[in-house]
DNA sequence: GCGATAAAATGAGCGCGCTCAAATATAACT
DNA sequence: AGTTATATTTGAGCGCGCTCATTTTATCGC
C-alpha cells in the first residue's frame, strides 16, 4: 500500500486503472496457461489460477467469460502468430506437396510444443462452429481463423492449377475445404499419440493427402516422388 | 409353507435380485435420455434423472461411471442396430455411389432423429480416442464400432476394386480410412445445421466424396451422372 | 423363521465452475 | 481536500458432478 508514484515522470497516457487491468489480464492468462500445462486442462482449477495470478476467483471471470474461455484466450495469441508465419510461407513456389506439407507443419509444430494445451483446444472446439453468438468472444476470435486458413489453402491449390500441376475442371475453394478436413482429422489423431511425433504425424498427413490429390492432379504429375507414399 | 418352488418349470437363473438390478438400469438410461432431450445434455442433471428414474443419485453412479457414461448407454444400443442394418445393406449390388450413400444414410438418419443427443455424443467422443483405459467400459463399446464400420467401408471400396469401377493400386483399407474421414468431418458440420436437415447433409457429404474418389476411380468411370455433383 | 454374510442403495458432503450483492479503488468535479 | 460518481475487485454462496461411509436389502445355511 505503500504507492508513493504521484512524482512519476511523465502524464501517463494509460491511466493507472487501464494498466492495471492489461497487466492483470497478463497475470491471468500466463497464470492458466502454467496451470492447463502442469496439470492438464480438466484437472486445472480456476482457483489455483486466480491464486497464481494474486486474484480473486471472481476476477478469473471478470476477465474471461468460463474455464473455456481462458484456454481459448491462451492459444489465440499463439495461432495469430502461427497464422502470421504460415501468410509468409505463402510466398515461396513449389509444387503443391512442397507448399502445402511446410504449410501444416507449421501448425502441427505449434501443436505438438504444447500437447496439454492442443488437446483440449481442438477438442472444446468442435467442428465448424454453430454460428451462434452465445459462445464469447475468444471462440469467436478462435473460429475466425477458419476462413483465413481455407483462404491460404485454396491459394495454394489455385497456383498449383494456374501451373496446371493440378486440374481446374473443380473449384479451388471446394478442394480447399477438403483438404482442410483431412487435415483436421489426422491432426486430432495425432494428437492421441503420447507423445506426438512430429516425423510421424507428417508422414500420415503426406499419405492422406496423396490419396486423396491423386484425384485432381493432371497427367503425369505426382504428389509424391517414388512410392514412399506411406 | 406353500413353498412349491421347487415345481417352478424351470430352475430361475434370475433372481430377485438381478432381476431388480436391470429393472433399475433400464429405468436410468431411459431416465437419462429423456433429461438429456429434454434440457440438452450439458443443462441436464443428474439429479433429475435419478429422480425420474426414482433412485437415489448416488445409485445412477453405480450404473454409469459419470455423466458421458450415461450418455453413452443412451446412444451405443441405438447404434448397434444401426450397425446391423449397415451390415445388412452391404448385400446389395450396385456402384460405389449407391452402396456408400445409402450405408451413411443409415448413420445421418439415426443422429437426425435426435440432435440434442447427436451433437454431444459426437463431441465428448473425440477423434479416434486415446486406447487409454481410463475411459469406462461404454466408451469401449462406441469406439469398438469403428473398426466395424471402417470393415464394411472396405468391403464396399474392395467389391468396387475387383468389379474395376476403382483402381486396385491403393489398399482398400486406407481408402476407407479416408472416406470414414471425410464422413466424420461432414456429419459434425451438418449437426451445427439448426436443424440438421438429411437432403442437405447427404448433398453435402455426396458432394465431398465425389471430389475424392475422382483419383481412385477407372477411367471412363463416373461418381456421379451429369455434373449434379454440388 | 433367524442370524450371518454379502450385495446394493443411499444421501450427506466435497470440490468444482461460476455468480452477484457488497466492498473497494480510481477518476471527476467543485 | 472533500465529495460524488463510476469502474473494478471481492469472496461467500449456489448448484453441479461425483464419492464413500453407512444403511438397507436380498440370499443362504441352519
Amino acid at each position: 500500500m505503500h504507492n508513493f508514484e504521484t512524482e512519476t515522470m511523465q502524464a501517463p497516457p494509460t491511466g493507472l486503472r487501464e494498466r492495471s487491468k492489461t497487466d492483470k489480464r497478463k497475470r491471468i492468462i500466463e497464470a492458466a496457461r502454467a496451470v492447463f500445462i502442469e496439470h492438464g486442462y480438466e484437472a486445472a482449477t480456476t482457483r489455483e489460477i486466480a491464486t497464481r495470478a494474486d486474484v480473486s476467483t471472481g476476477t478469473v471471470f471478470v476477465y474471461a467469460k468460463d474455464k473455456r474461455d481462458l484456454l481459448l484466450q491462451v492459444v489465440n495469441d499463439e495461432l495469430d502468430v502461427v497464422n502470421l508465419k504460415g501468410q509468409a510461407l505463402l510466398e515461396r513456389p513449389g509444387s503443391l506437396r512442397e507448399r502445402l506439407l511446410p504449410y501444416f507443419e507449421l501448425r502441427y509444430r505449434y501443436w505438438a510444443s504444447e500437447p496439454r494445451l492442443a488437446r483440449p483446444a481442438l477438442r472444446e472446439t468442435s467442428e465448424f462452429l454453430t454460428p451462434d453468438a452465445n459462445q464469447g468472444e475468444e471462440a469467436h476470435r478462435f473460429y475466425a481463423r477458419r476462413p483465413v486458413i481455407l483462404g491460404h489453402i485454396e491459394q495454394i491449390v489455385r497456383a498449383a492449377q494456374e501451373s496446371e500441376e493440378a486440374l481446374d475442371d473443380v473449384p479451388a475453394d471446394q478442394i480447399a475445404s477438403l483438404i482442410f478436413s483431412l487435415y483436421l482429422v489426422e491432426v486430432r489423431r495425432w494428437l492421441n499419440d503420447e507423445p506426438p511425433r512430429l516425423a510421424k504425424g507428417m508422414e500420415r498427413l503426406s499419405a492422406v493427402l496423396g490419396l486423396f490429390v491423386r484425384g485432381i492432379l493432371s497427367p503425369g504429375h505426382e504428389w509424391c516422388r517414388l512410392s514412399e507414399s506411406n
